[in-house]
DNA sequence: CTCACTAAATGAATGACGTTCATTTAGATT
DNA sequence: AATCTAAATGAACGTCATTCATTTAGTGAG
């Protein structure tokens, strides 16, 4: 669970900084090859094995980096984190930029499913890049008049969307076909026939901007009722 | 991935319906193991042979009544889907009837997170009690007056915040705390510091509550707003 | 009543996988 | 040149899901 590559030097500094003699590994390596096996091959392909073999490596090695694979994947995470556009807070309005930085985080992980439970339940210490675009969120709240007591919940909210977004993104098209049970179903039968959004998005993009839509306006409606 | 537990005899009925001459298993008793399982020790607890010896059997009898362990979870899924309470669209405004809903499924699956990936990315076909499940739901949106057309990208969109709703209630106390890396995030690190609900809930259910509240009003206003 | 049929259950085996650990290796320090 | 140490090795373990040839036990046909 532990992430960083050394402990702070406490006192004097003897031993020189830096990675230590013969070393071939380090999280930057790791990191980079995982995301690379990742890419390729799937999250099936994302083994220690595997990984150790990208690498030139023994798959016990990687242990002297990192305690287990759930660090791995936690580096991959916050790798990708830094992927996800922030950029909109910085000159564009709330409700823009919150619909800007939702697409970007939904697009960033629906490739990346399983590492949801990796974010939505570990903790960010140690993961910069998640930190940091927690950070350039938050000041974007602020500065639009959100109560610091506040924004977490409403980031929160918004983010849990956004995992479940992604999870439908993946959804197999065919996902509502009642089969069999079409009889005893009539309403969500018929509905699930008539689907149809207005501008020609794809499925899982109609049910994301509709959502997404409905949150902002109803957070927006919500900071403004309370002064 | 088939569940049905016997093909439909398509032409004449020779062999007796029911279950085979001295079988032990079935679709039913497999479900009642695997929940008992589940709820006693946990998903890690779940493995097939820890179900085989549940049901007394060996773990390869299972495999001529399932054809793999998401076969299993499928049943699982499906029969939790039951205890999703659709009651109040019988007889409730469309918003509190949402609400209800929403809260009920969040609960149902918070405690039970691996089968979300199962339910968001797996066919409803052969799965009685989600399809009853949605017939409910989406009776309850038609008569509310959504059009056909849009009721099922509304639901998916609410599905999708339950769903991450339902992993962020499982997430740790201290899963915003940003450690070392609490100065080079000033906003997030003062934000999560000053993290504060009106209702004294816990965080999970205050940034829930924030999160389908607005969702609610925002869907309702897009409702109203499209005639 | 008996035989043949069939679905279900068995038990041994397989191949991934994550992880541990005693041992060795190779560069830096004294 | 001797020593120290982190990193890498390779063998081993235990846990899984899954397979397959074989056996078991009811059922219906004769």
């Amino acid at each position: 669970m532990i992430l960083s590559e050394r402990a702070v030097p406490v006192k004097p500094v003897r031993r020189r900084a830096g990675r230590p003699p013969h070393a071939l590994l380090g999280h930057a390596q790791i990191t980079k090859a995982a995301l690379a096996l990742v890419t390729r091959h799937g999250y099936k392909a994302l083994t220690m094995s595997g990984l150790a073999k990208a690498l030139n490596v023994a798959p016990s090695a990687l242990y002297n980096h990192v305690s287990s694979k759930q660090d791995v994947l936690l580096l991959v995470e916050d790798a990708l984190m830094g992927r996800v556009d922030v950029s909109a807070f910085a000159d564009k309005p709330w409700e823009e930029a919150v619909r800007l930085w939702a697409r970007s985080y939904r697009d960033v992980f629906s490739a990346h499913l399983p590492l949801i439970p990796v974010i939505a339940l570990l903790p960010v210490t140690n993961a910069p890049q998640t930190v940091k675009m927690y950070d350039a969120v938050t000041d974007g709240f602020l500065r639009a008049g959100w109560p610091k007591e506040r924004v977490v919940d409403a980031v929160v909210a918004l983010e849990s969307f956004i995992y479940g977004s992604a999870y439908d993104v993946n959804a197999p098209a065919d996902i509502f076909a009642p089969g069999e049970l079409a009889d005893v179903a009539p309403h969500f039968t018929s509905a699930v026939a008539h689907r149809r959004n207005p501008s020609g998005h794809n499925d899982a993009d109609a049910a994301f901007n509709l959502g997404l839509d409905a949150m902002v306006a109803g957070l927006e409606a919500a900071l403004a009722a309370q002064h």
